[in-house]
DNA sequence: GTCCATTAGTTGGATGTCATAGCATTCAGG
DNA sequence: CCTGAATGCTATGACATCCAACTAATGGAC
């Protein structure tokens, strides 16, 4: 057994059982492999993004309206979707509004709400972009088609388990 | 077979499929289901930490400092084992130290470098919050022992292949 | 009909992350 | 030695997220 553990994830599990938290360790190990790998996974969709203008978060906004039948939701349809704060939805589209990649637009029997439509440029930068993330990133996750399908049914679990759906 | 699919990252995957994306859907829905799941443990984490006034970040470094051999570390090799930007130990430490949790020191043979030591009060309170962390969320994933030993060895496949460590 | 709770969205403040730039110190090469 | 590259840390700015407070409009209760 090698005494050398490069990885600082397997160092902490091993700190965890010394200190009599070997119930925990588990989970523990669990929760900051899941930290690090999606800041990692983050990491590597930025960077395809970074060039193009967008955030992950901005895509993301743009994607859902691409998918949405008119390319137009209300913002509080945005943030449930979305599983963000109002205030986060504010300030995306406030980005890509100024961007020309969505526009607001009054809600027609509604006053209180605004309707935020994907623009043409929206349209061909979210394609682009999903050209390139499909082709970058998703399409290669250094996972075997097992692992990718028992990663999401484990995920899945996880976040049904805390209400997600 | 139910065609009424409430879960988002499900109806992402069937969008993705219906434009064409079948051989990415897979790839995105892994790293969307990695995003959010995160976004809810890092929540939970927050919920059991927010009562104590520290953040998940503030109270990782407080367990780094806890498990090095004098309590101390340099502010550069703290960045290295989180994994985070120098300015945002930076950021950490400033509010660690207003909160008498941990003390800069001179690095006694290196004068550029500062050492971050975790003071008694930083003990007792990374000790409380662990033990709250470990009962209210470590040791309750809404997940089987078989699931959670998966996804580690699936989130560590994913991370060395990124080259993590 | 009128009043109040609810809903929609924005604004401002706090926190965290990264990137870049700048200052101080250390270390190596000539 | 002495100069230039590398290292350690901090300051500033850009983004994203949440929360709390505030404005505006809707809609139900009476």
């Amino acid at each position: 057994m090698t005494t050398l553990h490069r990885d600082p994830i397997e160092a902490a599990h091993q700190n965890w059982v010394e200190h009599g938290w070997a119930g925990a360790a588990d989970g523990m190990v669990a929760i900051t492999s899941l930290m690090r790998a999606q800041q990692i996974a983050l990491a590597r969709v930025e960077a395809v993004l970074k060039p193009m203008g967008v955030t992950f978060s901005r895509y993301e906004l743009l994607m859902l309206l691409v998918f949405s039948k008119r390319g137009a939701l209300p913002m509080s349809v945005v943030s449930s979707r979305l599983q963000v704060h109002q205030s986060s939805v504010t300030n995306a589209v406030d980005r890509l509004e100024g961007a020309g990649l969505v526009s607001r637009l009054p809600h027609p029997e509604d006053r209180r709400a605004t309707l935020v439509e994907i623009t043409q440029a929206g349209r061909s930068l979210a394609a682009e972009a999903t050209d390139r993330l499909n082709a970058e990133v998703f399409g290669d996750l250094g996972l075997s088609d097992d692992d990718i399908t028992d990663l999401v049914r484990i995920l899945t679990t996880m976040r049904r388990s805390a209400g997600d759906f």
